[in-house]
DNA sequence: AAAAAAC
């Protein structure tokens, strides 16, 4: 429907829609009997609002959206028919903007385009001829159903009223119910915690004690640290890797995948060995055999034939009997039981060649192969000297291989690899910027605030050397997008549907990409993602270099990596491990009817404070709550409009709250300075997303507070889910008044530091935050 | 059952 847009735009001003014959009654679909929106913001104003409302130059160029929303709170007309509160949930601005659909609209709206349709959607202006029969039928029904207009813009605009509905719903006090209802669930959930196979396989995975004796273990090595120092110098040095190999194929006689792992954690010294061996291989256990396979090989390169993904021979480590693997269905498969959950797995973690910050005194920028232009912009970003993770990725990527990436929440990934694409593309540059010219890199993120925010970072190392960025995401009108297309870019960063829909509309040639970046790419490679992602990086140009990066990088990426990065060098940063982070975390076990009661006297606390939910309705009943209770909040979640989402962040970000509740939207990647706490309103499902939530705080080396409120119920299961994090965490039960709550967001003075353990150097899990 | 991702 985008297409549309490229209409002449007084067919479409939103303002039209009153004279449009439309429905007056209530409770009639058409019916409103409010314009809140009306004439409030003009055309222009409603484009700023949607760039975001910054000039270039980043500064606002319109009255801030809180002006004005500060005023329209007043106004009767923020009030909506019904509700049990007599519209008192619309003093929250956000509530009623126009375009924001209803839940299950989007769902609705896939199935019925059939997204698998995709390939066959009309790609130009053609589609009202060309189309089949019965897409014709479909089409006019819609119009008949929803805009006698027959002008499909007009359906969005109608967009309005049922949007109206979902506030109906939120408002209502029997909404109350459907939500309490619904966290009442809590205690289903619970009674999954009983699932035999889970059950079986947790206790197997750890065998409870084991891990943490072998960290004891492990905290006895001081030889670790030894072995390191011996290591030092050789850390630039791929060609030191060979005789590494003795100590692999040592350990490769074992052949016990499972004490693989524990025993990475235990000895530094087998870490250290590791480091030096190169980053190659995800796959230790069919090493023997696959050498024997893969015949002749570069006796330098012995160690390569390692870099396999491939999980299916081991015997042991396979999960596939308990994890179905569908990596060829397009649908979520129905014929599986939908209402088994994803199991929270701890997978393979990748091989890793580890990078100290020892190893990388006084390295600077120029010394990684940046050149003065780029060390330049990074210095002006506050980025003075490479972070450990930028040092170990940025002369790989230079060097042209391909890439995997691992370094703990706000370690400075994006840099990692901004920076050197932004080189490389320099460093190719054809002698003259063509018009139109097809971009070069590519960088997909798991959400739109993602591709924004890594578009601001890339930009801004771009501009100073003359390489042009530009951000395609949906939610916003695509016509700028086309036009910055249409002007020529280098560096294409999205999301992956929009992408897509631009490729298919044959306004983005993903030909050119020579350097193609999967952010969160473990994520990027879940169920819904994964196929979107093969068909963009299988457009790229053949041969094309990737990189994935990920503070979870585990072998969830395997089939990415199998198909497009023969290859890779896998990189990460020793002694990011949970005991040497700078998070302090906590999980808070309050009774359920408390619950709220507890979070809200939570975010009383000083601080920006980011409150995660597991749905996009707790989080908007939350934010309303503390919003009512007199605590500036704001919400973020799939529901709201992109312009919405937008200006929640950005009131975050520029302090005008202190609150965002938000859905794993915003668990991953999200940079917000200073968040004081993170408060999982639910725990997470993942272990990963555990990690990637509370990495919203301690970014960066700063001291952060995690706190997890749970009901009593869900203990054990919390727990399982911290040992799969390896993260060590009280349980405090709470209630509401209680003292500790009113002193959450001021980690104690002396890092928390359990005085043996904390010391432990301890490895950090599969996947894991290191 | 949920979240995200195109119009």
């Amino acid at each position: 429907m985008a297409r549309n847009d490229s209409r002449p735009e007084g067919a479409r001003r939103p303002n039209d829609r009153d004279s449009r014959p439309g429905s007056r009654s209530k409770g009639h679909r058409g019916y409103r009997d409010e314009q809140p929106s009306k004439g409030r913001w003009s055309r222009d104003d409603r484009e700023r609002r949607d760039q975001g409302g910054r000039t270039a130059s980043g500064r606002p160029n319109w009255t801030p959206p809180e002006a004005r929303d500060r005023d329209a709170r007043r106004g009767p007309a923020f009030r909506t028919r019904g509700g049990a509160d007599g519209g008192r949930d619309h003093q929250r601005d956000d509530r009623l903007h126009r375009g924001e659909r209803p839940r299950g609209f989007d769902r609705a709206r896939d199935e019925h385009n059939g997204r698998g349709r995709y390939g066959a959607a009309p790609a130009r202006g053609d589609r009202r001829d060309d189309r089949p029969a019965r897409d014709d039928r479909d089409r006019r029904f819609d119009r008949d159903d929803r805009s006698r207009g027959g002008d499909r813009r007009f359906d969005r605009d109608d967009r309005g009223p049922r949007r109206f509905d979902r506030d109906d719903r939120s408002q209502g006090g029997d909404r109350r119910f459907d939500r309490d209802d619904r966290s009442r669930g809590g205690d289903r959930r619970f009674d999954r915690d009983d699932r035999g196979p889970r059950r079986f396989d947790r206790d197997d995975r750890s065998q409870g004690g084991d891990r943490r004796f072998d960290r004891d273990d492990r905290s006895g090595g001081g030889d670790r640290r030894f072995d390191r120092d011996d290591r030092g110098p050789r850390r630039f040095d791929r060609d030191d890797r060979g005789p590494r190999r003795f100590d692999r194929d040592d350990r490769s006689q074992g052949g016990d995948r499972r004490l693989d792992r524990d025993d990475r954690s235990r000895g530094g010294d087998r870490r250290s060995d590791r480091d030096d061996r190169g980053p190659r291989r995800f796959d230790r256990d069919d090493r023997g055999p696959r050498r024997d396979d893969r015949g002749p090989r570069r006796s330098d390169r012995e160690d390569r034939g390692d870099r396999r993904f491939d999980r299916d021979d081991r015997p042991r480590r396979d999960r596939s009997d308990e994890r179905p693997r569908r990596d060829s269905t397009y649908y979520p498969s129905k014929e599986s039981n939908p209402f088994e959950p994803k199991e929270d797995v701890v997978l393979e973690r990748l091989e890793a060649q580890a990078t100290r910050a020892e190893d990388i005194e006084g390295v600077t920028f120029a010394d990684l192969g940046l050149g003065a232009g780029i060390a330049g912009a990074l210095k002006s970003m506050g980025a003075e000297r490479p972070f450990p993770i930028q040092a170990a990725t940025i002369p790989d990527v230079i060097a042209g291989r391909d890439v995997l990436g691992r370094g703990r929440t706000g370690s400075g990934k994006s840099i990692a690899f901004g920076a050197p694409i932004v080189e490389m593309l320099l460093r190719g540059r054809p002698e003259r910027r063509e018009l139109g010219r097809a971009p070069r890199a590519l960088v997909l993120a798991p959400t739109r605030e993602l591709a924004q925010q890594l578009n601001h970072t890339i930009m801004g190392l771009g501009r100073a050397v003359g390489i042009f960025t530009t951000v395609i995401v949906g939610g916003v009108k695509q016509d700028r997008q086309v036009e910055a297309l249409r002007r020529g870019v280098d560096i294409v960063i999205g999301t992956p549907g929009r992408i897509e829909d631009l490729v298919e509309q044959r306004r983005l040639n993903l030909g050119a990409v020579e350097i193609a970046v999967v952010d969160e790419a473990d994520h990027m490679c879940e169920l819904g993602f994964l196929e979107p992602v093969q068909r963009i990086l299988r457009q790229t140009k053949p041969g094309s270099q990737k990189l994935l990066f990920s503070a979870t990088l585990d072998s969830e990426v395997q089939t990415i990596v199998k198909e497009f990065l023969p290859e890779p060098a896998v990189h990460e940063v020793a002694g990011e491990e949970q005991s040497t982070s700078t998070i302090d975390h906590q999980v808070l076990v309050t009774d359920r009817y408390d619950k709220d009661a507890v979070l809200e006297q939570i975010v009383r606390n000083p601080g920006r404070i980011v409150v995660f939910t597991r749905t996009r309705a707790y989080a908007e009943r939350l934010a309303e709550q503390f919003d009512d209770a007199g605590i500036a909040a704001v919400s973020l979640h799939g529901d709201l409009t992109q312009a919405k989402r937008n200006r929640s962040l950005e009131k975050l970000r520029r302090g005008k709250v202190d609150v965002l509740v938000a859905t794993d939207v915003a668990a991953r990647g999200i940079h917000i300075d200073d968040v004081a706490l993170v408060v999982q309103a639910d725990p997470p499902d993942e272990y990963k997303t555990y990690l990637h939530r509370a990495g919203r705080t301690g970014r960066a080396g700063n001291d952060g507070r995690v706190v997890t409120v749970i009901a009593p119920a869900r203990r054990k299961r919390t727990q399982q889910l911290l040992d799969r994090a390896e993260i060590e965490a009280p349980m405090i039960p709470v209630r509401p008044g209680d003292d500790l709550l009113d002193t959450l967001s001021a980690p104690p003075a002396p890092a928390p530091a359990p005085p043996a353990e904390a010391t432990e150097a301890e490895p950090a899990p599969a996947g894991a935050d290191a």
